[in-house]
This record gives C-alpha cells, structure tokens and sequence, in this order.
DNA sequence: CAAATAGTGTCTCTAAGACAATATCAC
DNA sequence: GTGATATTGTCTTAGAGACACTATTTG
C-alpha cells in the first residue's frame, strides 16, 4: 500500500477527539478625562469580556472566544473573534497556553487555546450594553501576596468580579494558577485571565507589547503611563527615557494645547 | 430549561473537531568518553527522534507524540509518551506552542500541541535499532545567520539530516520559523524542532532548565558546561560561579579519582 | 614536578536607579 | 509669574565580563 492508498483508505474521524476553541483576553488601556484640561488623564488597564447568553455558565463573564473551524489555524480563528468582538486588528498575538484538564467544560471534551491581544484605547469600540451577547470593558486589578495567593478584581461600574488563586508554578516565562474562587467568571477563565496577565506584565518588561497600547505617534510619557499601568509599578522619567530610547525614534511633530510644555511624538523603531 | 436539562440534550460531537496530539521534544546531553582519563568530556546536544513505521512519512524521522486521550490533559499525554519512550519522568514539560496551520497533516484536520522535556544523559535508556518504531538520539546543530535564515543539522551516525529555515518572528519569548526544506522530517516537524530548541536556549539563559539535564548533584563545571552546550556559547568560570552561587548550595561531597583537584557537587537550591 | 581541572580575587566598564536641574507651554 | 508637564545631566551603585592568580589531585 502506497502512501496515497493510505490515505484515501484512513478515516481520522474513526478516533475519538476533543472539541477545540480560541480564547482571547483583549487588553487596552482606559484613559479617563481629567479634573482640568492642564492635568494627565488617569489611566486603567481594562478587559473585554462577554456576559454569556446561553448554558452552561449563562449570565456569567467569560473571555470571548469561540470554536475553531476547519482550514483555519489557531491564532486565525483567535484573530476573527477579536475583529468579531471589537472590530480591530490587534497587532500581534501572544500565546499563552493551552487548557485541557478533564472536566473543564460541562458540555464534554474541550480544548482551549489561550491569546492574549493588546488594542489601543483610540480604537476600542462602544460596546452595547443589552445585546444577545453582551459584551463589556472590565478595570483589571491583580495582587500577588508572597505566598502565592492572588486576588483578581475586574470592575465594570456596579458589577464586581472577585476571583481568588493561588500560583502553582512561574517557570520559562509563564505562570500557572488554581483557582480558589472564580468569583462569577465562567469555566477557568479566572485561571486564564491571571496567566495572560502575567504573560503581559512579563512582555512589559522587555518593551515588546507596550507599544500596541498606543497608536502610531505617542509621547514618551504616554509610553511610560502604559508600562507603569500594565507593571503596576513606577519609573523615573530619566531612566524611562535613556532605556527606551533604542525602541524608538522622533518625529517633528509636538503636543500642543495641552496648557504646558509641548512633548514630542514619537514611533516605534 | 435549566442547565441541567440543557446539558443532557448537548451534543457536542455534532459540530466539526479536530484531532489532537501532543508531541515532544526531548533533549539531552550526550557525554562523550575523553582520549584519557585526565581529560574533561566533549558534550553534545542531543535529541530524541523516532523513524516513522506507517504512512503518511514513513520512514522519515519524527518528533516523539501521540493522540491525546479522553479524560486526559494535553501535558499528561506528553509525559506519558515521554515515559514510553525514554523511560524517564522528566522534572518539567515546557509548553512551546500549538501547530495548527491547515494542511499540515495529510491526514486531515491535526493540531499538535507541543512540548519540550530535558532529561539527564545518565537516565537514557539505550534505544533500539530495528524496533517497529525506531528510535534514536540526534546531535542537535542550529545555526542562525543574522538574515534570519538558519540551518538545523541533527545527526546520528551515518544518518545526517539537514533542514533550512527561516526566521518569521521572535516575540513573547517565542520564536517562529518558516521550512525552507524540511530535511527528511516528517510534517512540520523541522519548524516545532527549532522553536523547541530556541525556548530551550532562552530558558537555559536564566538557569531555568539546566538543572534537568543533570542528575540531583552535580559539580559546577558541569553545570556550566550544560549552559555552554545549550546555548552554543563559552563563558568564563569565575562569572559562571558568581551568578549562579544563587541557585546552588554545595554538599560535604567531592568527586575523586579524577586525576585532578577534586570538585565540590553541588545541589539545586 | 607536570598536567589537568577546581576555584578565588579584583579591575574595568556598563547599565540601572536616584535625584536635581532646566525647558516650554497656557493663562 | 504660576502651575503644569517635558526633558536632560550626572552621581552613585550593582552587575557583567575579562583576566590573573592560587589550590589540589594523579602519576
């Protein structure tokens, strides 16, 4: 039998196989209006999540997301959800990991895939607030006590979102968590959404993901905000400056307006 | 109807899945006997590969994996093939990604997910010659130009393969690359080896992983020799000791018989 | 003592953090 | 000028790399 016989005779449906989904947690970064037009405006990192319309987990949050379909790879599907979602192209996809511990999901045998996306807040659609799938931006707050124990907080006005884990492991640049408490959050979503925000923190670090927060031309200090927000740290303007200026380069273009002095727009190199 | 009504009406298996494998890239590091006694080993990266029984590729050589099972996670089956082939439980799975790309698989609709592993050379066990499936060790070469274009050269014996790649992005910790020539194989196979090994050698940057390759005590030239072969670089023992002090604490043993200063074994902290 | 590997001391240079100072706008 | 943010200069300190040196074994 040669290999063609082969494989016009072999049936893969023969064997048993798991359903398998794209998750996506979509990041940006919330600027809200300050007191006076001179002050900065402060800032959130937020989520997207979506309120699920059907069982299992119905009216809890989730991370958008949605089965992959065939001729189609993994980040293409995740890509169609997040356009789906939010109708931006993000820049990149990150990979976080894959989830598949048995009893994970209800309806039966089902993989998960998990991106994380960044999107600049310029680009964020209005999201509808009484859809079939309702879809809403949520302030992200994540503390890790040194034993281990996190608390999740995710906050859309009156609606608060506590969930509690604890780390199991951080090697090789990824985190992995149990969940202790998913707060109101579907399946181990909680548990995702901690590790792609590792992930993000960890990509922070090294400046790879801090610049699809922002649009094309920004100012330095927007850039640091985005790094600060995202670390849940704060940095030296100095030092900021003299460590990113390598990533990017100058235009001729300024700020202005702004009731002090004018910054100057910068790009990615 | 509730969810309970509607979870006992779900069908899942009526919408299209995939199958699922996981596959892993297992490395090592071969020591090779020394002209005399006196004389430290040469070392080798090593790879475990098997040649393929049965269509489609057969008789190309492959990645080590298996269909992933009911009622089993992706990393449970990686280390259970793991376990069959080499006999080993590795300390830890280093997940590197999913490989999902249509067409992939003459087969039809395979997505892998997968996994790097490192084991000490003292627990490999021989493998067969002339087993239906054969498996056998590689000395792992890869060499990237600053193009990007790269050369991964695995040999065993007589048996040399040769593939050429190139670099698409490096990002996340992540590489990715595009086959140019896959060699002789099997799938995609050329592209996962790569990626592996580049996650390896950013992992073994922060001594994250090259305890794995040694046994639990170890003296520190060793040690230092497992970053070097890794990483494909030479760094100087007095640096090498002081960062890594760290992570180490000596025990009240030495090595003997060596023709030379005795070395204090070290154990991971 | 010779040959081999094991292990230490220290100099230099660079990068990171802290802090102070100056620049430029709107009003 | 005042108040706000933008931007630069430089001091100090921690770490990485280079290199020279000492230590301990077998034969």
């Amino acid at each position: 039998m040669n290999e063609q016989e082969f494989l016009q005779s072999y049936d893969i449906t023969k064997y048993d196989r798991p359903s398998l989904t794209a998750d996506i947690a979509i990041f940006a970064i919330h600027r809200f209006a300050p007191d006076s037009y001179r002050h900065e405006p402060s800032r959130e990192l937020s989520l997207l999540l979506v309120r699920r319309g059907q069982h299992p987990f119905r009216d809890c949050w989730a991370l958008p997301g949605g089965f992959v379909q065939r001729e189609e790879s993994v980040e293409a599907c995740a890509l169609r959800e997040v356009a789906e979602e939010t109708g931006v192209q993000p820049s990149a996809l990150m990979p976080i990991g894959s989830y598949s511990k048995p009893g994970r999901d209800p309806r039966g045998w089902v993989v998960s895939e998990l991106f994380a996306s960044v999107i600049p807040d310029e680009d964020r659609l209005p999201v509808g607030g009484d859809d079939a799938a309702e879809a809403a931006w949520f302030s992200v707050r994540f503390d890790e006590a040194a034993d281990g124990s996190c608390s999740l907080r995710l906050q859309n006005g009156q609606t608060l979102i506590c969930a509690r884990l604890k780390l199991l492991q951080s090697r090789f640049g990824r985190s992995s968590f149990a969940i202790l408490d998913s707060g109101a959050l579907a399946f181990d979503h909680a548990a995702m959404i901690a590790e792609a925000l590792c992930a993000l923190r960890e990509s922070a670090k090294e400046f790879e993901v801090i610049f699809d927060f922002l649009p094309k031309r920004f100012t330095l200090t927007e850039l640091q905000r985005v790094q600060e927000t995202v670390m849940n740290v704060s940095v030296l303007p100095a030092n900021f400056r003299r460590k990113i200026s390598e990533y990017v380069v100058a235009t001729d273009e300024t700020t202005e307006g702004a009731g002090h002095r004018p910054a100057v727009l910068y790009e990615k190199k």
